[in-house]
DNA sequence: CGTATTCATTGACTCAAATCAATTGATATA
DNA sequence: TATATCAATTGATTTGAGTCAATGAATACG
């Protein structure tokens, strides 16, 4: 029995066994900075702030200007695009992970709401400090366009997954694809809402719902958060998955080969 | 009477009369590499190419890895999601603009697959001397991070329309878009093909068809590949064009407030 | 405690959009 | 000129998925 909420996720660089308490020793964390030097990292976090916000905190909404980057050093957060009253998830983050820097870097409103799903604790780093960085640190440059270039390999996966697969397909290689990180457990619990796996896969509650019922013909029977995998090679015959819209996508530093100049 | 086809895509610096015959050339056609030095312009195409290529050309394929960064001079590429024999377009690539820099950056697999649309020049570098240049130069750094947040933010406006609204609304907002930039124009001619407007909103040809009629109801008359502005003020009260969906997303460079330090 | 409130499920029904199929028109091609 | 080929339209039909509504289950709350 094991649980899948972070797979979507950024992996940090270690467990850190009592959370960051100062902004620096957040950021400190944060994987793909290795990079960076301890001198551009100060500078950052001088008037940067730690804050800890609970489940449902708004964050930022739709077509406001950025004011700082925020960075989630712990818990997640949720991305929604929003038109009245409906709102989408349009991408679910996790530790290490940025929030939407590209509208930060280009002082445009953001295209998203964002609003705490755990507890998060987060780094907010003035906008201005975080571009001038950006121009004035090529290490901090490269790590943010790795941090962006996953981003976008991300979106292009989900355009994929929706606009190529039925709703069922998407919902049973949801679940085949934990289903195979976890093996050989027999189970595994979900550990995101429903209604957010819906939204995130393009269907409405009660569509996710229903196509449960068909996933459970091919091997995979749902008892209300728990998955029971009961007949792998069965849903991998239904349900084929695709490492270029089912595959991980981290964040990978940029490596150039040595230099023979 | 005005077309379209150059809405989508970035803008040249300038209007060249007569197209690069070199890659050097080429490279300083491209409005966002302004801030590059011409010392790395030199290094990034002292092993590249200029291509001409004709409609039709299959520049990469899904799950290849890049060999080379292409950079559009002229004429558009298409980029597909595939799945078996089904295609769906996920972008389209105008002039000044990069195929794909995250998966060569990062030599993942392309998402996607990259064929011509209109006639071709293409810029042809060599991806490991892009890699390089993009690590050692600060300035293409940056270029390449604003370029990649544009198509990021691309994305995220693609992925709201298609699952915030329906198929007339996307199709009528596609057409109202254009509409308003024509302005005070009482008509356009459409420079896509409509099987590939009605892929990139996520519908089949045959939906995309039937909605013309429907849109012609709400003053936009469509007749064969010309569309006719009968009521602006009734399209508008129809089709609510948002920004941040329907709004331009152009690569824009880094800038940041001087430094008073 | 009981009582909201939110999430999930289920049923009945509707409808939007896909599919299948045929036709037309335009553009190549032999 | 006849013949493929492909894009677009249109009709008939199916179906996938949304909507509306009711219920149950779980959790939060006064």
């Amino acid at each position: 029995m094991v649980t899948e909420r972070l797979d979507n996720m950024q992996s940090r660089v270690d467990t850190p066994q009592q959370p960051p308490t100062t902004p620096r020793a957040a950021l400190a964390t944060v994987a793909w900075l290795r990079a960076v030097s301890g001198e551009t990292l100060d500078r950052l976090t001088e008037f940067a702030v730690l804050h800890r916000m609970p489940p449902g905190s708004m964050l930022f909404e739709q077509a406001e200007t950025p004011a700082f980057l925020l960075c989630v050093v712990s818990g997640s957060v949720e991305l929604f695009g929003v038109r009245g009253s409906d709102e989408t998830l349009i991408e679910l983050v996790g530790p290490g992970d940025l929030l939407l820097p590209a509208a930060v870097l280009n002082r445009q409103p953001y295209l998203l709401r964002a609003r705490v799903l755990d507890e998060a604790q987060l780094v907010m780093i003035q906008a201005e400090a975080f571009r001038r960085a950006v121009a004035s640190d090529h290490a901090l440059c490269l790590a943010v366009l790795a941090c962006e270039a996953a981003h976008f390999r991300r979106q292009v996966k989900s355009a994929k997954n929706i606009k190529l697969r039925s709703a069922e397909e998407r919902v049973g290689c949801y679940f085949l694809k934990i289903a195979e990180q976890v093996l050989p457990a027999a189970s595994f619990k979900l550990t995101l809402e429903k209604r957010l796996i819906a939204s995130q896969l393009g269907m409405t509650r009660e569509t996710f719902s229903r196509t449960l019922a068909g996933i459970g013909q091919h091997g995979l029977q749902v008892e209300g958060d728990t998955i029971h995998i009961i007949n792998i090679d069965a849903a991998r015959a239904r349900f084929q998955l695709d490492p270029l819209i089912d595959g991980p996508e981290a964040v990978q530093p940029l490596a150039v080969e040595a230099t023979t100049t």
